[in-house]
DNA sequence: ACCGTGCATAGCTTGTTGGCTATGCATCGA
DNA sequence: TCGATGCATAGCCAACAAGCTATGCACGGT
């Protein structure tokens, strides 16, 4: 399997396919349709972009009929925040240290 | 000027960079000899993508002779956590909605 | 039963990008 | 001063990815 926040980050680093996420964030279920009317790109491109995203965990889709809605998966999200975390925190330890190596030095 | 989030996406977004970014994250100030001894990849193709982290603010270098010194930026991650954090408000905002009008039925 | 509609898939084209080698430029040591 | 070393830049190539049009497929309405 792949590394998480990889994939994550993949889906995420298209412009489109970022701001047809950030759609469904925002105003929740929506079609294929509605979405490709405001996307600035064709009804395929739309598709396969909420292809890309669904593989990634990032949205889900239900079937209506014709229709195929699809909606954000926010925990998906939870690998990104992590991956944050854990750089923030790396962070934090190099200054611990430093802080617990300036202590020594004081003594 | 681009999008903050959109630049910090497309940069994170290649293994190889990112894992220099969090190699500089976990130990610390490096110079791009000892990155470059376990990138996996070519000097000047580690030198390019520092000079990309760079551009991202993600990394800051320090010259020192003929050695070049590169350091983590954290800073620089707060458009992701912003962009992060917007994305799970908005869900938030959606199902308060949602409970919102539940109540309103409710009476 | 048939046509229209909504979405997915196929196939193609093109721009971008990540890798390489070769080379330039500056600094350090002898 | 001259060779070696450390990094950056240039130039090239192959692979990928995002866009398009055309088409397929399934469902609905009439």
């Amino acid at each position: 399997m792949s590394n998480a926040p990889d994939v994550l980050f993949r889906t995420l680093a298209d412009p489109t396919r970022r701001a047809l996420f950030e759609r469904l964030c925002r105003e929740g279920e929506k079609t294929v349709g509605a979405l490709t009317a405001r996307a600035g790109v064709s009804q395929p491109v739309v598709s396969k972009h909420l292809g890309i995203l669904k593989q990634a965990g990032l949205v889900r889709d239900r079937h209506e009929g014709r229709q195929t809605h699809y909606s954000a998966q926010l925990g998906a999200l939870a690998p990104l925040i992590d991956w944050t975390s854990e750089m923030a925190g790396f962070w934090q330890n190099r200054f611990n240290d430093l802080e617990d190596l300036l202590k020594r030095m004081d003594q």
